[in-house]
DNA sequence: CAATCCCGTGTTTTT
DNA sequence: CACGGGATTG
């Protein structure tokens, strides 16, 4: 490939190409309708999006106003935003980067009037929605045909992302069939109700955006005008609505005389997608990997570039990265490699327990601390966001300063819901489920049976459900009923006047702290937090608390911002410590969350089977090999330090269960990890390997599959096990369960490995009461005393 | 109508 | 274990 290809670079473009290699500055440079960039994991893809976009800018190719980038998460947006208006400046401004979520509630929010919604309308989001279909499940009695809340829920979620709607659905149903027709019916009654809230789901969001650019083309035509640059990050997470989105928006104008506006014939907007099939997590909300493999069939012509060269890792890991994700066949073969030289050995380590496991990472985080490493250049990754307790624990107690990124659950405690609930009776009054929610919160005496007379004055009338809040006189409720009923609709019309004055004029930017402050406490529910016994309430009334901070700092970011943007803000926007602060913690996050995201040392815990790959992805068609490029994606995420770790024993549930290393440990050649403690040192009974299962195997290669180190000999052990076919799994199910055996200080016992020793003390409840026991001549241990074999003498 | 208790249940990832 | 739902009681 030589420069001739290539327009000559100009002064301007010269800084954006420097220090990058040629397909990157291909990347940067190409111009026409359709670029694909296959940007494998730490190859520069943010740098080569940015300063593609900078081009553009430069070069006056595009305004910013014409650009749309579209990322995947809140913080992709920001960063990006970010690194552009670096290079570019304020002329960055106008430019829509965004999520597509938040793009299109922009679009909607325009055109809502065009389709029976008002630019208040409400996000419903997952919860919301599922309170929903509890209602119309249990109205319909569609339980007694084994529906679900949650399984329509999920059904209808997928049918969205295929933008198929109930009618068309039932179509192609089998309508026979009496489950059917009442899954249809409930999915027809929940779009009905949506649009009777005046309310969008999350998957609405993207397919009615696609609706509305098909039934009103002129509408369509003003965003295709408009947007002449459209990018795409992440597009192998795409899902079918989206990619049509994608399609709609860069569909070529045709003339149009008729809407009332009239353009032009143009060519579609250029389109760049950016993407990487391996680190494709997103199957199970739809996302359809297709979209990016068959991008050349979709859009002939494209043209596509590679890269392939990592700046990121140490060779190590990438050497870790590439022989797992090998593994996943029909893939295109694809290397990553760099030239910084093979790093630091990636450093393994098999827990007794999850805090075992926990304490590894602690102490390691310390030592890496100490040689200088800050704690925002470290992570600790897991699969699933129940795993953090542990964690959290002993890093609380070992100082360890952390934060744990995403995780929504500020947002999802009931009284943030309740405050929430609130602002939306105020700002979007239809949304009925909103005000039924506050309509005994705080207590004011009004349970079902109040609550369905005014839903049924308010149908009798034809008015809504809140308006019917201000005649209780005529539902024959007693007088204590009607007062507080006439309360709430006071408090309600107080805080409409604060927060969306009746003179027109736009409300000032402390309208929304304001409108918050008179509902909490003119209805009584701060009151009634504070008065209360239960030591939770007093964390509830300082989480009210934050979220009045939030709104104070949402009003210091967008002096303009109303009500319907803060709300829009807060259901879209899931994690509420991001960018602003760099205090220096370790951020702990699930392995989806680390997408995009890199640490100079990073810690990848809970390696075992059943949770990486998890136990119900394995029935899932494709599923293993989307846990295994998940896997991938967190080995990707380290710059210079990779730890693994994983726990012998695992609480669930609160039963300790066994458990095994994951499969993808053996696909990561041993020489590359320096096991501190492999799995074949521990064993799930709380003692070193035993004798026992050594014996199958004697001698050989030891450890080679685990590359365990000899341990310094102690203890008279023989060679470790070394092969996973041999080793957890048979001792899996042979666990023993001493569930019922009661020890106390002063018990005299033996053990299969450590023969006798006396029990210094008992800590712990149930299935994890610990036996603290100095052994004769092994030493002080501790034991499990659900799992060890050990015996009272 | 509210508070309390007991039982069963499910158990992944997120905009 | 943690949560929600249902039944029971005040």
């Amino acid at each position: 490939m030589t420069d001739a290809l290539f327009s000559l670079p100009t002064a301007a473009d010269d800084d954006l190409l420097r220090g990058l290699n040629p397909p990157q500055r291909e990347a940067v440079e190409y111009r026409g309708p359709a670029l694909l960039i296959v940007a494998g994991a730490g190859s520069g893809k943010t740098r080569v999006l940015t300063h593609r976009i900078a081009s553009l800018l430069r070069s006056r190719e595009a305004w910013p106003s014409q650009i749309l980038a579209i990322t995947f998460t809140n913080k992709a947006a920001g960063e990006m935003r970010e690194r552009v208006e670096q290079i570019v400046g304020d002329s960055a401004r106008g430019m829509w980067i965004s999520t597509f979520h938040s793009a299109c509630v922009r679009i909607l929010r325009r055109e809502a009037e065009q389709f029976g919604f008002t630019k208040a309308f409400t996000i419903y989001d997952s919860g919301d929605s599922r309170a929903l279909l509890k209602r119309l499940v249990r109205d319909r009695e569609a339980d007694s045909l084994g529906l679900t809340p949650a399984g329509v829920q999920s059904r209808i979620s997928k049918l969205k992302n295929e933008l198929a709607d109930a009618e068309s659905y039932a179509r192609d149903a089998n309508m026979s069939d009496p489950a059917e027709r009442k899954f249809v019916e409930i999915f027809g009654d929940y779009q009905r109700e949506l649009q009777k809230a005046n309310a969008f789901d999350f998957d609405d969001l993207i397919a009615q955006t696609v609706f509305l650019f098909r039934a009103f083309p002129h509408v369509a035509d003003v965003y295709r005008k408009r947007f002449r640059h459209v990018l795409v990050d992440e597009y192998q997470d795409t899902n079918h609505a989206q990619y049509q989105l994608i399609r709609e928006l860069t569909r070529p104008i045709q003339g149009d005389a008729g809407g009332g506006m009239v353009f032009e014939d143009a060519p579609g907007a250029s389109l760049t997608v950016v993407g990487d099939s391996d680190q494709s997590i997103y199957a199970f909300r739809g996302a359809d990997i297709r979209n990016i493999t068959e991008f050349e069939r979709d859009f002939p012509g494209a043209r596509v570039v590679l890269l392939e060269q990592n700046y990121r890792s140490s060779q190590n890991i990438l050497d870790a990265a590439n022989s797992v994700i090998r593994n996943n066949f029909d893939r295109k073969d694809k290397k990553l490699w760099s030239d910084q030289g093979p790093g630091e050995q990636i450093v393994g380590f098999t827990g007794y327990s999850q805090h075992d496991e926990a304490q590894f990472v602690a102490d390691e985080i310390e030592t890496l601390r100490r040689s200088g490493v800050d704690y925002q250049q470290m992570a600790v990754f897991y699969r699933t966001n129940s795993q953090s307790r542990a964690l959290e624990e002993i890093f609380i107690r070992a100082a360890v300063p952390y934060k744990i990124m995403g995780g929504t659950k500020f947002y999802d405690r009931a009284e943030i819901k309740d405050a929430l609930a609130y602002l939306v009776a105020v700002a979007n009054p239809a949304d009925e489920m909103a005000v039924r929610r506050i309509l005994n919160r705080p207590k004011r005496g009004i349970g079902d049976v109040t609550e369905t007379a005014i839903a049924r004055f308010a149908a009798d009338n034809g008015m809504s459900f809140r308006d019917a809040l201000a005649h209780p006189a005529e539902m024959g409720l007693g007088p204590k009923l009607q007062k507080s009923i006439l309360h709430l609709d006071a408090v309600l019309r107080e805080a409409t006047a604060v927060l969306l004055p009746a003179s027109g004029e736009p409300a000032p930017p402390t309208a929304v702290t304001e409108g918050l402050q008179v509902l909490l406490n003119k209805s009584g529910y701060a009151d009634a937090l504070r008065m209360s016994r239960d030591p939770q309430d007093e964390a509830r009334v300082e989480n009210l608390d934050e979220l009045v901070a939030v709104t104070r700092e949402f009003a210091r970011n967008n002096p303009e911002g109303t009500i319907v943007d803060f709300l829009t803000e807060v259901a879209l926007v899931a994690d509420t410590d991001d960018l602003d602060d760099e205090s220096g913690a370790v951020s702990l996050m699930t392995l989806h969350t680390a997408k995009g995201l890199e640490f100079d040392a990073v810690f990848l815990t809970g390696v075992e089977e059943d949770l990486i790959p998890h136990r119900i992805s394995a029935n899932e068609p494709g599923g293993p090999q989307e846990e295994r490029r998940l896997f991938y994606v967190g080995i990707t995420r380290a710059r210079k330090r990779l730890y693994l770790s994983l726990a012998m024993t695992r609480a669930q549930f609160g039963e300790v269960t066994v458990a095994m290393p994951s499969r993808f440990l053996q696909e990561i050649p041993s020489l590359l990890i320096d096991w501190k403690q492999s799995p074949g040192d521990v064993n799930s009974r709380g003692g070193l390997q035993s004798r026992a299962l050594n014996a199958r195997r004697p001698g050989g290669s030891a450890g080679d599959r685990w590359g365990v180190k000899p341990l310094p000999a102690g203890g008279g052990l023989k060679p470790k096990s070394t092969a996973m076919e041999k080793f957890p799994g048979l001792v899996t199910n042979k666990v023993r369960d001493n569930g019922d055996l009661e020890l106390a200080a002063g018990d005299r016992i033996r053990h299969d490995d450590f023969g006798e020793g006396t029990v210094d003390a008992v800590t712990g409840e149930g299935a994890k009461r610990i036996a603290h026991v100095r052994f004769d001549s092994a030493g002080a241990k501790k034991l499990l005393i659900k799992v060890a074999p050990i015996a009272k003498v």
